[in-house]
DNA sequence: CCAATCTCAGTAATACTGACATCT
DNA sequence: CAGATGTCAGTACTACTGAGATTG
C-alpha cells in the first residue's frame, strides 16, 4: 500500500548502516576478485606484512594483519603450501615459527598489489583520489577492531 | 627480528581494508548494545521500515532493508514473537502477508532509535558532526550490496 | 506459462572462544 | 610461576543458495 520503493530513508542517514552496508559491497568484490587470483584477504595481509617486515614469528604477524592468533596457522598453512612463503622453527625462540617470504611469494605479492589496485578504482570508482582519501582518514578515526585479545 | 611493532602501514592505507575494519568494530557495537536492548540490527531496520511506510509485505521489507527474502521470514517471526508486529494474510493478495507495526512495536522502536542515536556518538566519537555527514556522503557513493536476487 | 510471494533446509565462510603443550 | 607462542577443536552467527508450494 503505502510505497515502499526503495530504501528506508532513516535507515540510509544511519552512519552505522551505512558503514556496514558498504564494507559489504567491498568485501564481496574483494573476495570475488582475490578469489580469482586463487588468494584470499589474508593472504595479501600477512605477505604485504612479510615485505614490509621482513621474516617474523605467526603471533607478529597476527597483530600486524588483524588475523587472530589461531586463525594464522591456516593461512600460514595455505600460502607455504604455494610456496609462497616458508616456515621453520626459530632457533633463538623455540617457541616460534620464523615465517620468511619466498621469491614465488614476493612475484605473487606483485601480482595482488596490482589486483588490489584495480580493485580500489572499481570499488571507489565514484570517488575522487582526494575523496579516497578524506574516507581512509574518516574510517582511521573509527578505528579497528579493538578487542584485544583474552 | 625486524620491528612488526603495529599495523603495516600499506594495509593501513588499503582503502578496502579500512573500510572492513571500521565496519568490523561499528557492527559489533551496534550488535553489542542492541542485544543489550533484546534486539538486533534487522529488527530495528524493519521496525523503522515499517513506522516510514505503513504496513507491508515481507518482500516489501526485504527490499527496504536489505534483508534476504529468505531470512526475512525469522526476523518476522521474532519480532511477532514479542507482540512488535502482527503479521495477517494479505486478503487482495493472497499469496501476500501484511506486516503491521503494533502499538508496542512503535515504542520499542522510539527506544531503539535513541540506543542507535547513543551508538553513533560512541562509535564516530571521534568525528565531528561534519565528517560524520561527509562520511554518509562519501559511503553513499560507494553503494550498497549491488547483487540483486536470482 | 511465467512471475512473485512465503517458507524451509542447508551450505560456506568466518569471527571468536577455550584449551593445551611447549618454551622463556 | 607468569607470560608468550603455536596448534587444534569447536561454537555462533550470517550471508547466501536452492527448491517447493501457493497464488496472480
Amino acid at each position: 500500500m503505502c510505497k515502499l520503493a526503495g530504501v528506508s530513508e532513516r535507515l540510509e542517514n544511519l552512519t552505522t548502516r551505512a558503514l556496514s552496508m558498504a564494507a559489504m559491497r567491498s568485501d564481496r568484490v574483494v573476495n570475488e576478485r582475490l578469489a580469482g587470483a586463487g588468494s584470499r584477504k589474508w593472504h595479501y595481509a600477512v605477505l604485504a606484512a612479510l615485505d614490509e617486515s621482513g621474516p617474523a614469528s605467526q603471533a607478529e604477524l597476527s597483530r600486524a594483519t588483524g588475523i587472530y592468533r589461531s586463525d594464522i596457522v591456516a593461512v600460514v598453512n595455505e600460502l607455504a603450501d604455494r610456496a609462497l612463503v616458508e616456515r621453520s622453527p626459530d632457533p633463538a625462540d623455540r617457541r616460534r615459527n620464523v615465517v620468511t617470504l619466498t621469491a614465488a611469494g614476493r612475484r605473487k605479492l606483485v601480482k595482488l598489489d596490482l589486483l588490489l589496485r584495480s580493485v580500489q578504482d572499481e570499488v571507489f570508482a565514484e570517488l575522487t583520489r582526494a575523496e579516497r582519501d578524506q574516507l581512509v582518514t574518516l574510517l582511521a578515526k573509527v578505528g579497528g577492531p579493538d578487542s584485544r585479545e583474552h
